[in-house]
DNA sequence: TAGATTGTTAATCGATTAACAATC
DNA sequence: TAGATTGTTAATCGATTAACAATC
């Protein structure tokens, strides 16, 4: 376990997480890579390879252990560990994110969130206490927070980026459709919907047909 | 132009297309790679392919003509071309999108959404009208709908898929954390915040820096 | 044992980067 | 012309897939 694996693959952990989450929770459920890929949609051989890398391995003729295998992607993820996250920018899709409570199965626990306009601070609807952003440097400070959610617009996002990193930030997770950098040691992940619909609208300005399945991404 | 592209070049666009509408509306603003990619944090023969691909080319010592690029880009990507499109499922993450209005700059235009809760029907904030999902099939093929957002829990999303793939839906935008399929002919774009979580959670877990800026993904 | 399934090493494929030629 | 910048062909890199060996 915990051999070399593509960022590709880290990707595609949740999936078999989800997958495996909806079996019934029974010591002896084991799952061959034939069902798990095809229940996914992937090839045999690359569920194999991604799960050698975080698992001590399934056993021929068997398959893997349905409950082993959870706890190894769990474990290698980190989601037994709690991630306690910031969020800043509370517009429709911060709220959103806000209130989602999906996250927590993620080791995600959103604990405060932050806004320049003072008419926006005090209590969310999701019961999270929105804070205005002169306060956040300290907040994270003080209570050690590594991650931190950007869902400000465009215009903001690297001044509010710049603070999250000097607050002690080591992972960003930016909703915002702009360009953002950051220094080395702190990680940046951007969610990028302009990607997403940039494939949506060219696929449909081809009106072209592809092969089929593949046409997922 | 409109030479090969790959899939990751396609998604770079918006990058592009962003940045330079940012810029001052005059016809002879020029820009070089060079300038492009240092931006954009991305490599200067990466820009030039990209844009090679999609436009007529720039000018030797002067770069490429700003205006001509962006409409160059929205033009490949089929932006000019207003796609109109259904939600279905009117929890947060739904009414987040709906009310959303960012969306009209890539040329998406969500028409109206949809739940299977009739206590949900009717006027969203959003001014959009919500309907339960048993008009859906009908409203889709008398306005020739294209594009379906899936905002349901995972439980439902195939199901609801399965429904606009009936109703003459060609690309899919899937939020939810579910695996789906679709025929071939039909694109499906997952917006895969768990495999997002998965790269912010593993990054943390491990406390170890890696190289700067190719931690941004 | 035979057969099914895992795991690994080698081959292929696709995307990025490097080297260089073309152009204003 | 010389120099800056674009554009293309070749090399590299990384991820996926194929072939095969190992194991129960």
């Amino acid at each position: 376990m915990s051999k070399e694996i593509s960022l590709q693959a880290l990707q595609r952990l949740p999936l078999y997480l989800q997958y495996l989450k909806a079996l019934p929770a029974d010591k002896d459920i084991y799952i061959s890579a034939k069902v798990l890929s095809s229940a996914l949609g992937l090839g045999e051989i690359q569920v194999r390879k991604d799960l050698a890398a975080v698992s001590d391995g399934g056993k021929p003729k068997v398959g893997y252990c349905a409950a082993e295998l959870i706890k190894d992607i769990e474990n290698f993820l980190g989601y037994d560990n709690v991630n306690d996250a910031v969020l800043v920018g509370t517009g429709k899709l911060g709220k959103a994110l806000l209130s989602y409570d999906g996250f927590k199965a993620y080791g995600l626990n959103i604990v405060a969130a932050f806004d320049s306009d003072p008419g926006k601070c005090g209590i969310d609807e999701s019961g999270k206490q929105i804070f205005h952003i002169s306060k956040m440097e300290n907040l994270c400070e003080r209570m050690k927070i590594e991650i931190g959610i950007i869902t400000v617009p465009a215009a903001s996002a690297q001044e509010v980026c710049d603070i999250l990193v000097k607050s002690g930030i080591r992972a960003v997770w930016n909703f915002a459709p702009a360009h953002i950098s950051v220094p080395a040691g702190v990680l940046l992940k951007n969610e990028n919907m302009a990607a997403s619909l940039a494939v949506l609208s060219k696929h449909l300005s081809e009106k072209r047909v592809c092969e089929n399945n593949s046409n997922s991404i």
